[in-house]
DNA sequence: GTCAATAAGATTGTTGACAATCTTACATGA
DNA sequence: TCATGTAAGATTGTCAACAATCTTATTGAC
């Protein structure tokens, strides 16, 4: 399938995926360029939980041979997205409600040190005007139901920001890995218009926190802030669950 | 070099290394073997930070091809032990001062998750003895300049055990890799008489949190623990810089 | 003498084929 | 009808070779 010789290495991935070389991308090797694809259809829900993917398959579908498909699969391990087992490959990670509940206790610790420290940067000013512009348009978009969506898409360009603002690589690392599996469980928790008033009240607390050079109150702020969050993403999953 | 021909893939690792299959070992496959080896140097320190590692070497000492070493140096990466750059293979992951410094923030937090769930374990009395006993040795050794290695030996051990009982796999996953990244560091946080009397007292305070089950207080006896190994650490690493 | 271009060697990236293992379906017997 | 063993197919694990890229050493010019 796919045409049949192909002698160059340099771009082999074929069929439906596959973006052309864009400038600013900072060019993505194949197994990346491989992950990012099913990164994406993972978190978007295409692929179900507990779905094997099998390496063959997706070698054929980006026309490359098993060995870029092979490393794509560990750097989704990686991130937690796709759990290998010997001998019986890659499928999409399933996680209980007591396990997504621990990712979130984790986010909880590690978002309180990212925010402690944005809030401790000395050029934190730097950050300000954008972080009070993105909680602004957030409580503009608190009040409306019909929002609810974009709601969800400015807090996790909210946090992707300040987990780039970091000054932590490691955590960053970290943290980018964490937002990526709750993902999915994230939005559960700002489903009701309640929720994302409170969501909105523990931005602004966190922009007054940084505004002050406060990291305490930045850290207790981010705290609050995702336990909530925590806690109505594992109440909707039980209802689900029970469904 | 080694044997010419090798029909089976069952069991190649040949030369130095490669344990004879152990009963109580839950087989490890043959990547994990080659990443269990070179884990063990590089703690160890035979492998200097910074080194590059090279696949065909690797390949040829353990007597396999580069595949396996490979998926090993992935393996490898994903415990932060090694970096690996595009076209520019592996090498030993180098850590400047503030970088140890923000994983033994990370340490703070996450062994404070750690420690608060374990005093809040139902079943934590059953650890208790192993705790208590642990934590007397310690106190034993404390008292001796000449047990030094020996008090480091069983805080690790002590660290290994309380990670492996927490309920959390996923914490304990991110744990057990930052311990094996800090290994090198924490043990230069340890080397003063004074700093280990302050460390047993630490451990004390978290038995007692245990025992009777105060999740609050195991937490803060957590932090202060890895915060003063951080200082300590940290002090020991800019004198060596120095000279 | 220092710097830049170039060429040779070394090293990683990718591929296709074969071996080992796992899964599934089916036949056999209780 | 259900359990058990077996065989065929599917899938992962490993290998060796080739292509692309990076490094290093050498040469030449300023």
């Amino acid at each position: 399938m796919g045409s049949p010789v192909r002698p160059s290495t340099a771009a082999p991935v074929a069929a439906p995926p596959r973006a052309r070389p864009v400038p600013g991308t900072p060019m993505l090797s194949l197994p990346e360029q491989i992950a990012a694809q099913l990164a994406g259809r993972i978190t978007a829900g295409s692929h179900a939980p507990g779905q094997r993917i099998m390496e063959q398959a997706v070698a054929a579908e980006f026309g490359v041979s098993r060995g870029p498909v092979r490393e794509a699969l560990r750097l989704l391990e990686k991130d937690g997205l796709v759990t290998i087992l010997a001998r019986r490959g890659a499928q999409v990670t399933k996680l209980s409600i007591p396990e997504v509940r621990e990712m979130f206790d984790i986010r909880v610790a590690l978002n309180g040190l990212r925010d402690r420290g944005i809030a401790e940067d000395p050029e934190r000013m730097k950050l300000l005007p954008m972080l009070e512009a993105e909680v602004a348009e957030l409580a503009r978009l608190s009040r409306n139901a019909r929002d609810s969506d974009d709601y969800v898409k400015c807090v996790f360009r909210l946090n992707r920001a300040l987990t780039a603002a970091s000054r932590s690589p490691r955590l960053r690392a970290i943290l980018d890995a964490l937002a990526r599996q709750t993902l999915r469980y994230s939005q559960l928790g700002l489903a009701s218009e309640m929720r994302r008033r409170q969501s909105v009240r523990h931005w602004q607390e966190l922009v007054r926190a940084v505004r002050e050079g406060d990291g305490d109150r930045a850290q207790r702020a981010a705290e609050l802030r995702v336990r909530a969050s925590r806690d109505e993403a594992i109440k909707k999953l039980r209802e689900l669950a029970e469904n």
